[in-house]
RNA sequence: GGCCGGAUGGCAGAGUGGUCAUGCAGCGGACUGCAACUCCGUUAACGCCGGUUCGAUUCCGACUCCGGCCUCCA
């Protein structure tokens, strides 16, 4: 039984599909501006687990995660770089590709470009206007009317008149409430087009969602995602964009991740405070911004530093110290690590006590080694099996122990010949130039791991 | 001001009405030429004040503090 914290309802409830079998599950993915920072991240591995569990469970998921490209920021960037909008959003998919392939990502099994999906878009706005939940303004501009749709800030518990209150956007004049929000905007000379009944311009940033959503998805879905940042106004007025054309309940399920913080401070554009994927990638194994992001729980924040990225660095290296040198089996019968991983998965997706269970997992398995090798390798298959569901444990062992962290220095040769020179050395009981060897590695942060089956190394 | 979330051992991070989280660090031991890995044992926590209860870190209420959203933001 999967039970999900639904952002709805403020509570976690017993998972149930609208067709039994079957999950369509949207999320809101990145403006492409810019290279991902590690809150996007954050948010594209949450919801990669999230998919990767669900279909573990047997749903047949259909995963859609959308790519805006075209808005404000983008124009602006483009004009900047004197590009076009197009060769900007393109190179920014294809790096937002690369970042999360490399950090163990699948990709969703559609990624919808709201450039591509202007026709829908058009119609529901018309549609909008035509049952009185949108009209255009004097500036030419077209808005929702927050005032039609008697449920607005349903998902975040905010009112209307409340919202007035505090309002401290500056109220455009052509707006009849300041919680109306633009469907269509008027393009200026120059800017990146399409012709509409309004006049030629482009789609504001909600409609694009509830368009693609409920065309690939139906206008009635199961899960629908995002980072925190997205659940007003974002959210909100999807859902009431799309429950006012449709007319139907718009999705069962809302979720979304926790932030990722720098100092206490959320990591966001807005404040500067970002650090990007490949900022990460530099220094570290791409496995170990995922393993960060797994030991907490989805919803939870999330501490970025460096010391959270080398703690998570070690963790990982005990998992991987595990697997070295195990032979995998083709069969095994799971134990009740399984029964209690899956549990905690099941329990809202509960990376951070299904990981435990991995730990506790390792130390069967390392005491199994010595004693009972049939057991080792059964459980090391176990481990993998479950880490796959995570995303985690897929590289080979000793690559990862290796290149757990990214650093210039000396090549694998230039170790290798001075372990083999040590080697030689305590063959002939020479622990003085052995622990030379040791030392000089040591200060150039590789250390050294002496075995029955010879020495093996790992970067610091 | 409104809405939402949080406060757990030295750090990170789960969870539970009464016996274990887990990882790192610490301490004692085994193993080891040294070191590491590994194993065994071990120390240590539930913001503050009340209430409910035989018993609360866990439920309820107040308080303090922290974060998020209310403006583009995963």
């Amino acid at each position: 039984m999967l039970k999900i914290y639904n952002t709805l309802s403020g509570k976690k409830e017993v998972f149930k599909p609208i067709v039994e079998g079957k999950v369509g599950m949207y999320v809101c993915g990145n403006t492409v501006y810019d290279f991902c920072h590690i809150g996007h991240a954050r948010a594209m591995i949450s919801f990669d687990i999230i998919s990767r569990f669900i279909r573990h469970l047997g749903y047949d998921l259909n995963y859609v995660r959308n790519i805006t490209d075209v808005d404000d920021k983008i124009i602006k960037r483009a004009q900047e770089n004197n590009e076009t909008t197009q060769s900007l959003t393109e190179r920014m998919i294809a790096a937002q590709q690369e970042d999360e392939l490399k950090l163990g990502n699948k990709m969703p099994d559609r990624e919808p470009k709201a450039t591509e999906f202007m026709q829908e878009i058009i119609t529901m706005i018309q549609t909008l206007v035509e049952k009185g939940f949108a009209y255009q303004g004097a500036s030419g501009d077209v808005y929702y009317r927050a005032t039609a749709f008697a449920e607005y800030g349903k998902l975040n518990n905010r009112k209307l008149d409340e919202m007035l209150a505090g309002a401290r956007i500056d109220v455009e004049a052509s707006k009849e409430h300041p919680a109306d929000f633009v469907l269509w905007k008027q393009a200026k000379s120059g800017e990146v087009s399409w012709e509409s009944p309004w006049g030629a311009g482009r789609p504001g940033w909600h409609i694009e969602c509830s368009a693609m959503s409920t065309n690939c998805l139906g206008s009635h879905f199961d899960i629908h995602g995002g980072g925190p940042d997205l659940k007003f106004p974002h959210h909100e007025n999807e859902i009431a964009q799309s429950e006012a054309a449709t007319g139907k309940e718009y999705v069962n399920y809302w979720m979304h991740c926790g932030a990722v913080r720098v100092n206490n401070e959320k990591m966001s554009k807005s404040l500067g405070n970002f650090f990007t994927v490949r900022d990460v990638l530099a220094k570290f194994n791409p496995e170990v911004v995922r393993y960060l992001m797994v030991s907490s729980q989805y919803r939870s924040a999330i501490d970025y530093s460096d010391q959270s990225l080398h703690e998570a660095k070690v963790a990982l290296e005990r998992l991987y110290t595990a697997l070295r040198g195990q032979t995998l089996v083709s069969s095994y019968e799971a134990t009740d690590f399984t029964v209690r991983f899956e549990a905690a998965m099941k329990d809202d997706f509960n990376t951070a006590v299904a990981v435990s269970v991995l730990f506790e997992l390792v130390r069967e398995l390392n005491k199994a080694k010595a004693e009972a090798p049939e057991k080792a390798a059964a459980l090391a298959t176990e481990l993998k099996s479950l880490a796959e569901l995570l995303g985690l444990l897929y590289q080979d062992p000793e690559y990862f122990l290796q290149n757990s962290t990214i650093v210039e220095g000396l090549s694998e040769e230039a170790i290798q010949a001075l372990i083999d020179e040590r080697t030689q050395a305590r063959k002939d009981k020479n622990f003085a130039r052995s622990d030379e060897i040791r030392d000089e590695l040591d200060s150039k942060g590789i250390e050294l791991l002496d075995s029955r089956e010879g020495t093996t190394w790992t970067r610091n």
